[in-house]
DNA sequence: AAAAAAC
């Protein structure tokens, strides 16, 4: 199989934004025997069937439907970043007595700090706000954007955050953030969340996905019951818990969870690697309700006992899919035993595992209508792509504002690519930096900080970038389209990316964008060959369709997953998936050969 | 085969 190391390059023109096609897929499956996780402090005692079934327990919930071959999971990314949020609460929360406000203990009103505004930095005024130019969302272009849910008594959209009673802190920051009305998968998903049921929701990173999920979460901890956590042991017991790929993500969920739950009483607190731990355990002895994390460090935390998802009652996994195409599967499985989300039918299905009735939805992309956005491919041979990108740097310089350079991006395959082409870049008078993994956790955010800020308009990146970040001067894709900026994402494409042809020129088609020539008759070619392997499958569409509603036998919980999803299925799925998103890198399959940037 | 995720 040979698909694409093109790189890709993405260009802002006063505002840009950014698709990057890079191929990329985890790697193989690894096969585990897994079993459920026990904490370190409960190894040893008999099974907890006496446990309060409103409490996830971790340990004696049968691991779910035994793994066999086949069964595994498919690496690859979707187009649009899944999330999922799981209410804990399932059944009902029985043994709830009063379950009045903020009489809870562990969040902030067991301490006596005065919490930290977390909107000083957006505004200078007294009263905490966020200013809506910040959320980069532009209303109008929601207005027509196709909608699916599926799954029994779907609970009906709202049109206003006011339908839903959040409380009056949470609204008074919905205020403070400027949001006016609901993004889709806000209406959708929040009274779904709200109402207690389990969710699958395909929607863009962009389009309001942070606040669909932290607004039940937060509202249900204020609301629900008083939950009487153990007094005198260094172990933190979160009530909810998110988890995301990467350090940056974990990081910027954090900074809008804690606008989203200022002064409301619960505690967010955020836990990665690659940063001292020290600080992380001082932050968790002070009480956590929401713990946004990074697998990695989550087992850590784990191991040493010092976080428990006893209490956990809400759990979501943002970007899922991409989490189990990193390889986190096992540790997901590890830590909560419950589901992941994404467009792919073979994580879907996984993710029935472990979710019960629950509802599908799927946000159409933002955008595809609006064309604000110009998708670029551009036929480029390896050795040509450092000048062409710098004829792109130039014009780009040449078009925009005298001595204001616009932000650039520009994805590449490899690490050792991005820091070879920062080099360069540097050298030709381009101020760039990097941002991937072999960097320490300090120069990833001074990167980040440092392109957001225009010190340094280029960012070189390597998937650790591909998702979820929140540029909001280069807005990524489902965060463009505001008034009168547009954004320009360009890719190249050359003869060794023959196999991504026909899903790049789909998607370019699905996105309104044109499609050259010579791109239709590559995928023309390659289709032939490629026995329709790169084809869509049918029910692909906008966001996502429910992979209950392709009827299989296999389907059915505890069935076994078989051939079905065999890997030419996961590759079509997947493959579509990655254009349109901007980041949905895991896309296509890899490469046959090494771009001329690595 | 690349990258990402703990120490």
């Amino acid at each position: 199989m040979s698909s694409w190391w093109g790189d890709s390059v993405v260009n802002s023109e006063g505002s840009g934004s950014g698709v990057n096609i890079n191929g990329s897929s985890g790697p193989g499956p690894q096969r585990f025997l897994i079993s459920a996780y026990v904490p370190p402090h409960l190894r040893g005692h008999p099974p907890l069937s006496d446990v309060p079934a409103t409490l996830p327990i971790l340990s004696d919930i049968p691991s779910g439907p035994p793994r066999q071959p086949g069964n595994e999971v498919l690496p690859g990314g979707n187009r649009w970043g899944g999330a999922a949020v799981r209410d804990m609460r399932r059944p009902p929360f029985a043994g709830g007595r009063g379950g009045g406000w903020n009489n809870r203990t562990g969040g902030l009103d067991r301490g006596r700090e005065r919490e930290v505004n977390p909107f000083a930095n957006d505004d200078d005024t007294k009263e905490p706000t966020f200013d809506e130019e910040n959320t980069g969302i532009n209303f109008d272009a929601y207005e027509d954007i196709p909608v699916e849910t599926s799954g029994d008594n779907v609970p009906p959209p709202v049109s206003t955050f006011a339908e839903i009673d959040l409380g009056d802190a949470l609204n008074a920051n919905i205020r403070r953030c400027k949001y006016v009305k609901p993004t889709p998968v806000q209406r959708h998903a929040i009274p779904i969340s709200v109402a207690g049921r389990d969710l699958m929701a395909c929607a863009q990173t962009g389009s309001g996905k942070t606040a669909a999920f932290c607004f039940p979460v937060i509202c249900g901890i204020m609301k629900g019951p008083p939950t009487q956590r153990p007094r005198g042991v260094r172990t933190a017991y979160p009530l909810a818990l998110i988890l995301s790929p990467t350090r940056e993500l974990s990081v910027q969920i954090h900074e809008e969870a804690r606008k989203f739950s200022y002064q409301t009483g619960v505690r967010v607190v955020v836990a990665y690697g690659g940063a001292p731990i020290h600080q992380q355990l001082r932050e968790l002895e002070r009480g956590v309700d929401i713990l946004v994390a990074t697998p990695g460090r989550l087992v850590d935390l784990l191991e040493r006992a010092r976080v428990s998802l006893q209490m956990i009652r809400y759990l979501c996994l943002d970007e899922a899919d991409r989490m189990l195409d990193m390889g986190f599967e096992p540790q997901i499985r590890k830590i909560t035993m419950m589901f992941s989300a994404t467009f792919p039918k073979e994580i879907q299905r996984l993710a029935s595992d472990f979710l019960f009735n629950y509802i599908f939805l799927a946000v159409g992309r933002v955008g595809s209508s609006t064309d604000l956005i110009v998708q670029r491919v551009e036929f480029v041979h390896e050795s040509d792509k450092r000048s062409h990108l710098m004829d792109l740097l130039h014009a780009q310089k040449a078009n925009g504002t005298p001595g204001k350079q616009a932000l650039t991006l520009v994805f590449v395959e490899t690490k050792k690519g991005a820091d070879s082409l920062e080099h360069w870049l540097c050298m030709k008078g381009f101020p760039a930096t990097t941002i991937h993994g072999d960097r320490t956790q300090q120069e990833r955010e001074l990167a980040l900080r440092s392109f957001k800020s225009g010190a340094t308009p280029i960012l070189v990146a390597t998937d650790v970038a591909a998702r979820g970040l929140d540029i909001p001067t280069l807005p990524i894709i489902g965060r463009t389209g505001r008034a009168g900026k547009t954004g320009l994402a360009t890719a190249f494409f050359n003869e060794n990316n023959t196999s991504l042809s026909r899903p790049l020129s789909d998607l370019m088609e699905e996105a309104n964008q044109e499609v050259p020539q010579w791109l239709s008759r590559y995928a023309t070619r390659s289709s032939y060959g490629g026995g329709g392997r790169n084809r869509r499958s049918g029910g692909a569409r906008f966001g996502g369709r429910d992979f209950r509603r392709d009827h299989n036998p296999s389907h059915g919980k505890g069935g076994r997953g078989g051939d079905h999803y065999g890997v030419a299925a996961a590759a079509v799925d997947m493959g579509v998936a990655g254009y349109g998103s901007g980041y949905g890198r895991g896309a296509y399959g890899y490469p046959g050969g090494h771009s001329a940037w690595d």
